[in-house]
This record gives structure tokens, C-alpha cells and sequence, in this order.
DNA sequence: GGATTCACG
DNA sequence: ACGTACGTGAATCCA
């Protein structure tokens, strides 16, 4: 030890672990690895380093054996729970990130972290050094002195306490060493010691106050009065004991020597690499370690990440002229551009990644002369192209008028298969979960919302040029991860084609007739009116009907309508509750009718009459290829697969989508129960697919089934009971959701259940086997092999591990119907292209495909539509679609 | 920006 | 005993 100012952390490893795995919310990286505990342990470590700044640093683990405590009691630690798999499995985690900060950690067979951190405080005491101790753990309070405070974590990980002798005598009335007494005395349930019965906290310090040890309570148990005297007469001897189980043993076998512990900080690079191993983006960024990689340090400029290219601004005739030479050598394409919705957003440049060189294009530039060049390349079928997110570009290109055509792999489609759930899609993100080096995040360089703003030309041509590279370090390990996880076919032959095909049905939009949303929201406005004023009426004065707020104070303070349910920040107004609440007052049902309308008008009407492009009166959707978890397309800006179809009156909407050519139709085709009939091959049950190949309308022969009589008594109300039930195993049946349904009992809904898979064993065993596999594999696939992870199949929390087991269920059924409608709409691109046909593929509705039709085309696309879809995959039971026709959207029903 | 509600499959 | 049906997007209110 030198005489220099020296101050020793001390962390009791196994303490924090508990703490922040109790504390955090549940936390998987993407390989389904909880971490929660080790980013609880992280965030108390930064904080304690920042506001402690030790130069000597130790973590203490409890060895894993039987310590000697265990020795003269065999109970010891005997009622606590085993360690759940969630937490053990994090301990090799934070040892090693605790190995990427440089932190020395100590463990000896026999002795507990505290009794190695019990010694070095008391070395610290000798030799006069300062120590400072963090547990989570009461019993530390015994090491505090002049020269050693404790630190105890409180409600979470992150707060801690801090803990002087003088703060424990004002708090307790004790002094350190007296804690051991506190706890010989009181006992604790957690490590099983025992005390002495019916003395608590406040028993034993009254006790202490009076007597000061257990020795000296003991000594005078005699005087001691009723029956808490008797307690302690009876049980002097497990006072005892506990006194001494409670005391730190502070004559550890240490080896290491003061100095080893002495700690001079992490090197960023290492800690980089470790946090982004355990996807830790957000301490990355609190650390500001983005730029620090294992190569190079964190430094700036082209050492921040070992940059192996030189970024070429492209402005003059040289630069042109190389960018041309090199685009025959394209490894990859970045198009960056304003906003979400690539409809309407202004491009902002290009990067071209081509061997030790990135070409960062001005998006003005791509007008130019000297860029027909790199336009022809943009529009050449055969350019094979690798970019990120190219469906967007492609439609960014294409409002100014250029093409993108030879796409060949798209890194963020591709990651987006090999887990589909991660939420984050930037390059910054998946660069760090592929373990390469990052680069910034979008956000830190444009900003986001109103603060987003296009730096100047050499940030945004190092940031581009930046994404161009990541993109290329990208796509081979990619690619390799495809090929591993058997998703070669999935992506070449069905996500990447049908990526074009999107932006095709996008670019083409769909015609709306304003006039009509405009006429039906004047129908709309004046019904909302009508029925305001009743409303008010009815409440005797005004309020804002569209505010839970205030309808709640209406319905529950000023009318006292029974409280159905509550949310998290006052009662529940949504319709549920409102159906129930129909009989007590007529204001009920005109409210349900009030928020049908706003709705309609809001969000439909005004909502769509927005979107309607003035140049050539149509709706141009966004298909999102990379959104949902089970493989489905989502649609945006605006979102065209909710269009009203269930009530006539929201229905009506549907007469303004119109063909674009006069004398044109609409054909829609639907898939008749793909998802039972998905479910009825892949399990394989004999009734389901006999059902489906009779031809047989299912849910009443689950009625049939569930109820046991003929189809000629199967009536309305039980079919209607048998399809809700259908619902529930398609979902993911649980008997509380289908009680909620149906609104019936939990018992009814279960023996409904009992009663389903009685007569369908095979969904039953599906079921059954589906659950084990996922929790098995941490995965669960689709027909076609897409894939999605549920970290939380091996939860100990029910609620988590039910909702897993319920994904597990649904994904497959689901994910392998969304698999045959994209596998039909390539193929339908096919057909078309073919046959050269004019009919035109519009939207996609899950399980709906929506064209317009030449009338001359009419008849072909009838039996063409429904054939192409039935075909697209096998079953072992018939695929089956229903085709319509009509003037509008609204007719083809 | 989160919570609530509701439109669709 | 636990307490939710599966998957989305958009509008509105309100802190």
C-alpha cells in the first residue's frame, strides 16, 4: 500500500444479481438470453463508479459450495428457493463483462462474498484506508466504521443508501457491531436463521437498548417479563447460533495481494464490444462508446472505426467519372431521404459502396448529365444490387422519376427473417447485434421528429457513405445466417420478389372517389350532430363525448352506472363495457353510436380524403414488410387493411374505391378459412381435414362436434358459440379469453374447450407438442420455415410464459397463412406478366387480394384469381378462395 | 409521448 | 394462484 489517497469498492456480487434480477423488468437479447439481471448490476456500477471514483475495485461471489456456515447448521440458507434458470444464467454474463471493465473478481470454496468483503474491510480498517461497501444485504451494516461506509441498495438497484456508523446509530440506535445482535436476536427468514420467535425489529431493539448484546440479554433473561421472556428462555440457544451465523467471518485466506485490486478504468473498445454482445444499445449511448471498436480506440475521424474506405463526395467531373467506372463493382446502395412515408419524402443522397471507396451522390445531383450513368445502373434488371430497406428506395426513386430495378439482397429484409421481432431495424442496430463494429445512429446524426435536420456535406457523406459500408460488411454473415437457419428459399424466392411486387401495387395506388367520401361524410357529420345533442340532452349540459375522461364522470359520478372496469388511469369506457351498460339508460347505446361515426369520420373519412394524391386521385398504402412478428404485411400511410366492412353504415366507404380506368371492375378474392384449414394440415387431425375436404361449413361442424348432435340441430347461437371457440384455437385458446368472449363462465369456457379437443385429439396434440418444441428450441417456425423466437417460453412469470405458449400456438397457423398469400401474389405476378394480362394486383388484405379488371379480362381473372391462390402451397386439405366482382370495393363483396 | 379506443384479418 | 384471447395502424385526449 502507498500513502497515496487510496479508496477500495467492495461489491457483493451475489447480492446486487438478486436485487437487479428482482427489480428489472424481464430483458432478453436476441438469442433469448435474459440479461436483465447483468443490465440491473451495470446501472448500479456506472452510478457507484461515478459518484465514488474508487482506485481499488473488487466484486465478491459466494463460491458455489457449501460454505462453512453450513458446518454447525445444516439449515442454513435452507428455505430459500432455488436459484430460477433466468438468473443462473446470467451469472457467466456479468463475469465476463465484469472481466470487459477490468474489475477483479474473487470467490473462494467455503466463504460467502461477504466474508471476503468482511476481510478486506477489515484490512482497510488496519491499514487505514478508505473502503466503501455496496450490498443489497442488511447484515453488511456490521462492517461500517471511521473508514468504511456501506452502501444498500434501495427499491430498485440503481439508489443506494448510504451507511455511517453515525447514520446507523440515528436510524437504530446502534452501533455496527450491535447489527449482529439485532439479527441474533430478530433472525431472518431469508437465510433461514431462526432468532428467537415473536421478536421482531422492534422487540429487538428494545432489547439492545436496554442490554446491548445477546450475551448480556441472555445473562438477564431471568427479569425478563411474560412471554417474551419465556421465548427467549426457551430459545437462548438459537439466539445464540444466530448471532453467530450472522457475523461476518473477517479471516478470509485471501492470496491476491491489495495491489491486484487495484482498477484504472475499461478500455472502451473491450467494453463496447461486451455491451453490444449483450445488446446493450442504451448504455453504449450513455457511455458514448458508438465510435469505439476492438481495432481502434475512440478516437475521432477515420480512427473511430478503422474506416477501410474513402469516402468520395461526389461534386466535380472526376468524381463522376470514377463513381461510373466503379459501378460495375457496386458491393452496396444506401438512399437516404426525409421522413416515414416514402411517398411523400424528398430524397436526400446516395451512397455507393464499391472496394476501398464510398460514393456519397447529392440526391439534387441524380438529375444531372453526368448521372445517367448511375441512373441506367439504378434501372438495370441485372445491376444486383445489395442495399437496405430497397423497397423504400425504390419508391423514394421513383417519385422523381427514377427506377430501381436490379435488387438483388436487402440486409434489413434479411434480419428482419432471422428475427422478426427485434424491434429496432436501423443499421447502427443490426450492426451491433451481428457483432461488427457500429456506426451512428440516425438519430444522432439528423435528429428526429421537428428536430430532424440534413447536416452539412460532410457529415451527411461521412454518415452515408458509413451506412453504404455497414450495409456491404453486412450482407454476407447475413446471408450465411439465412443458409444456416434454412430461410434460404423463404427469402430469394418469396420475401425479395414480393418486396418488388409491393412497391409496384404502391406505386400504382388505388382509385378513391373523394366526392364520395365527401358526400357519406355529410351523411356521417349531420347523424353526429343529431346524436351530440341528445347526448347532452340526456347528461343535462355539454362536455367532450370523445374524452374517457369526461363520458366517465358522466356515466359513472353524475348518472351512477355500475363501474364494469377500470384502466390504469380511471374507469373503462370502451365498447365492452358499454354493451353492458346498454340496459341501465338509453345515453349508452347513443353513445356506441357517437363513436362509430366520429370514428368513421376521423380516420375514414377525413382520414382517407387526405391521402388521396391530387395528380392522380388515387391512395397510395405502404406496405411494411418487416413489421410484424408473425410474417403478416402491414400497411401504412394510410393503412388500408381496416377499411370498415363488419357494420353497413362504415361498410359504405367502400363504394369510393373505384377502378382507375372507366368500365373497369374490382375483383376481390378471399381465402375461405386458410387458417383452419392451415390448422387442420398442420396438425393433422382426421376430423378437421375430412371437414375441410367435404367441403363443410366448420364451424358447424365444431358445433356438431362440441355440442354432440346432427348438423339439422346445430342452430345459430351454437354455431355462432363454435366459432368463437375456432377463434380461441387459432389464438391460442385459453378458457379466461373465451369466457371474455362468449361471455360466459371460465367453467363453461373450459369444458367447451375439454369438449373441442375431445373431438379434435389431433389440435389437441398439436397443441401439446407445439408448446414443448418452442420451449425446446426457443422457436417456432412456419410451413414455409419463417421463423420467430419466444424468449419468454422458458419464463418463471405465468403471465409471460403463457403468452409465449400462446404465440407458440398461434405464429405457425397464422405465419404459414401469411406464407401462401405472399407465395400467391408472386405467383399472380407471374400469371399477369405471362399472359399478358392488364389487370392490376391493388392490395392485399391478409387473406384478401384485391384487382382491378379490364372488362375484357373479367372472366379469365374470375377463375384465374381463386385457381392461382388455391395452388400457391399444397395442404393436405383444399385451399379454397371465393371470388367477387363489382364497380367499387363496396360491390365485390 | 403514453394511454385509450377502435377499425381490420 | 396466477389473469390474456393472435396480429396490426390511426385518431384523440391529456399530462
Amino acid at each position: 500500500m502507498g500513502d497515496d489517497k487510496q479508496k477500495v469498492l467492495l461489491i457483493d456480487g451475489n447480492s446486487i444479481v438478486y436485487r437487479a434480477f428482482y427489480a428489472m423488468p424481464p430483458l432478453t437479447n436476441s438469442s433469448g438470453l435474459h440479461t436483465n439481471a447483468v443490465f440491473g448490476f451495470t446501472t448500479m456500477l456506472l452510478k457507484v463508479l461515478e459518484e465514488e471514483k474508487p482506485t481499488h475495485l473488487l466484486v465478491a461471489f459466494d463460491a458455489g459450495k457449501a460454505t462453512f456456515r453450513h458446518e454447525g447448521y445444516e439449515d442454513y440458507k435452507g428455505g430459500r428457493e432455488k436459484t430460477p434458470p433466468e438468473l443462473s444464467e446470467q451469472f457467466p454474463l456479468l463475469k465476463e463483462l465484469l472481466a470487459s471493465f477490468s474489475i477483479q473478481q474473487f470467490e473462494l470454496g467455503g466463504y460467502e462474498a461477504d466474508d471476503i468483503i468482511g476481510t478486506l474491510t477489515r484490512l482497510a480498517d488496519e491499514q487505514g484506508q478508505t473502503a466503501v461497501v455496496v450490498s443489497g444485504d442488511k447484515d453488511m451494516l456490521q462492517l461500517a466504521s471511521d473508514r468504511v461506509t456501506v452502501l444498500l441498495t434501495r427499491k430498485g438497484v440503481s439508489e443506494v443508501e448510504r451507511y455511517t456508523p453515525e447514520e446507523i446509530a440515528s436510524r437504530y440506535g446502534l452501533t455496527p457491531q450491535q447489527i449482529i445482535d439485532l439479527k441474533g436476536l430478530m433472525g431472518d427468514s431469508s437465510d433461514n436463521i431462526p432468532g428467537v420467535p415473536g421478536v421482531g425489529e422492534k422487540t429487538a431493539l428494545k432489547l439492545l437498548a436496554e442490554y446491548g448484546t445477546v450475551e448480556n440479554v441472555l445473562e438477564h433473561m431471568g427479569e425478563i417479563k411474560g412471554k417474551l421472556g419465556e421465548n427467549i428462555r426457551s430459545h437462548h440457544e438459537d439466539a445464540r447460533m444466530s448471532k453467530r451465523l450472522a457475523t461476518i467471518f473477517r479471516e478470509v485466506p485471501l492470496q491476491q495481494t491489495w495491489d491486484e485490486l487495484r482498477w484504472t478504468g475499461y478500455d472502451p473498445a473491450e467494453l463496447a464490444a461486451a455491451f453490444r454482445k449483450l445488446e446493450f444499445k442504451s448504455l453504449i449511448e450513455r457511455l458514448d462508446l458508438s465510435g469505439a471498436t476492438q481495432a481502434g480506440g475512440g478516437a475521432e475521424g477515420e480512427a473511430a472505426h478503422q474506416a477501410s474506405y474513402e469516402t468520395v463526395w461526389v461534386a466535380g467531373p472526376a468524381e463522376w467519372e470514377a463513381l461510373n467506372g466503379a459501378l460495375k463493382r457496386a458491393e452496396a446502395l444506401v438512399v437516404e431521404s426525409h421522413g416515414e412515408n416514402p411517398h411523400q419524402s424528398e430524397g436526400i443522397g446516395l451512397a455507393i459502396a464499391a472496394g476501398e471507396r464510398v460514393y456519397v451522390v447529392p440526391y439534387a445531383s441524380l438529375f444531372s448529365n453526368e448521372a445517367a450513368a448511375l441512373r441506367d445502373w439504378l434501372a438495370d434488371a441485372d445491376a444486383a444490387i445489395t442495399g437496405y430497406d430497397l423497397h423504400k428506395a425504390e419508391l423514394v426513386l421513383a417519385r422523381s422519376g427514377i427506377e430501381l430495378r436490379g435488387q438483388s439482397f436487402d440486409v434489413q429484409l434479411a434480419a428482419y427473417l432471422l428475427d422478426p421481432t427485434e424491434a429496432d431495424p436501423s443499421l447502427a442496430g443490426l450492426l451491433q447485434r451481428m457483432g461488427l463494429p457500429s456506426i451512428p445512429f440516425d438519430e444522432a446524426v439528423f435528429g428526429k421528429g421537428a428536430k430532424f435536420r440534413v447536416p452539412d456535406d460532410e457529415a451527411l457523406a461521412a454518415h452515408l457513405a458509413a451506412k453504404a459500408d455497414a450495409v456491404r460488411r453486412l450482407a454476407r454473415p447475413l446471408a450465411e445466417e439465412l443458409d444456416k437457419a434454412g430461410m434460404r428459399t423463404l427469402y430469394y424466392e418469396l420475401e425479395q420478389p414480393l418486396a418488388v411486387i409491393l412497391a409496384g401495387m404502391e406505386k400504382q395506388g388505388i382509385s378513391v372517389r373523394a366526392e364520395a367520401l365527401e358526400e357519406l361524410g355529410k351523411e356521417f357529420q349531420s347523424g353526429i350532430e343529431r346524436i351530440m345533442s341528445e347526448i347532452y340532452r340526456l347528461a343535462g349540459f355539454e362536455f367532450n363525448i370523445g374524452s374517457p375522461k369526461q363520458l366517465g364522470e358522466v356515466l359513472f359520478d353524475k348518472l351512477g352506472l355500475p363501474v364494469i372496469k377500470k384502466t390504469k388511469t380511471g374507469y373503462s369506457t370502451d365498447a365492452e363495457v358499454l354493451e353492458k351498460l346498454e340496459p341501465y339508460h338509453e345515453i349508452v347505446r347513443l353513445i356506441l353510436h357517437y363513436r362509430t361515426l366520429t370514428k368513421l369520420q376521423s380516420t375514414y373519412i377525413e382520414g382517407l380524403l387526405k391521402e388521396i394524391r391530387p395528380e392522380d386521385g388515387k391512395i397510395h398504402t405502404y406496405y411494411r414488410q418487416t413489421i410484424a412478428a408473425t410474417g403478416r404485411l402491414s400497411s401504412q400511410f394510410p393503412n388500408l387493411q381496416n377499411i370498415p366492412i363488419r357494420l353497413e353504415e362504415g361498410r359504405q366507404i367502400r363504394k369510393a374505391f373505384v377502378p382507375s380506368e372507366p368500365g373497369w371492375h374490382i375483383v376481390a378474392a378471399d381465402y375461405s378459412q386458410i387458417e383452419l384449414r392451415v390448422l387442420a394440415h398442420i396438425s393433422g387431425d382426421e376430423g378437421l381435414k375430412e371437414a375441410f375436404r367435404n367441403e363443410m361449413d366448420v364451424h358447424t361442424k365444431t358445433a356438431m362436434d362440441v355440442f354432440g348432435v346432427p348438423a339439422d340441430q346445430v342452430d345459430s347461437n351454437m354455431r355462432r358459440q363454435a366459432k368463437a371457440v375456432n377463434f380461441g384455437i387459432v389464438y391460442g385458446i385459453s378458457d379466461y379469453g373465451l369466457s371474455q368472449n362468449l361471455n360466459i363462465t371460465r367453467k363453461e369456457a373450459a369444458a367447451f374447450i375439454e369438449q373441442y379437443f375431445n373431438a379434435f385429439p389431433g389440435v389437441r396434440k398439436y397443441m401439446d407438442d407445439i408448446v414443448a418444441q418452442a420451449k425446446q428450441d426457443g422457436y417456432v417456425k412456419t410451413l414455409l420455415e419463417r421463423r420467430r423466437y419466444l424468449p419468454d417460453i422458458r419464463a418463471s412469470n405465468f403471465n409471460l410464459r403463457s403468452f409465449a405458449e400462446r404465440t407458440a400456438m398461434n405464429t405457425p397457423i397464422q405465419g404459414t397463412a401469411a406464407d401462401i398469400i405472399k407465395l400467391a401474389m408472386v405467383r399472380m405476378d407471374e400469371e399477369l406478366r405471362e399472359r399478358g394480362l392488364k389487370s392490376r394486383m391493388l392490395l392485399q388484405v391478409h387473406d384478401e387480394l384485391v384487382f382491378e379488371v379490364p372488362p375484357e379480362e373479367l372472366e379469365t381473372m374470375k377463375k384465374l384469381v381463386p385457381e392461382t391462390m388455391a395452388r400457391a402451397f399444397p395442404l393436405d386439405v383444399p385451399l379454397k378462395a371465393d371470388v367477387n366482382f363489382g364497380v367499387n370495393w363496396y360491390e365485390a363483396k
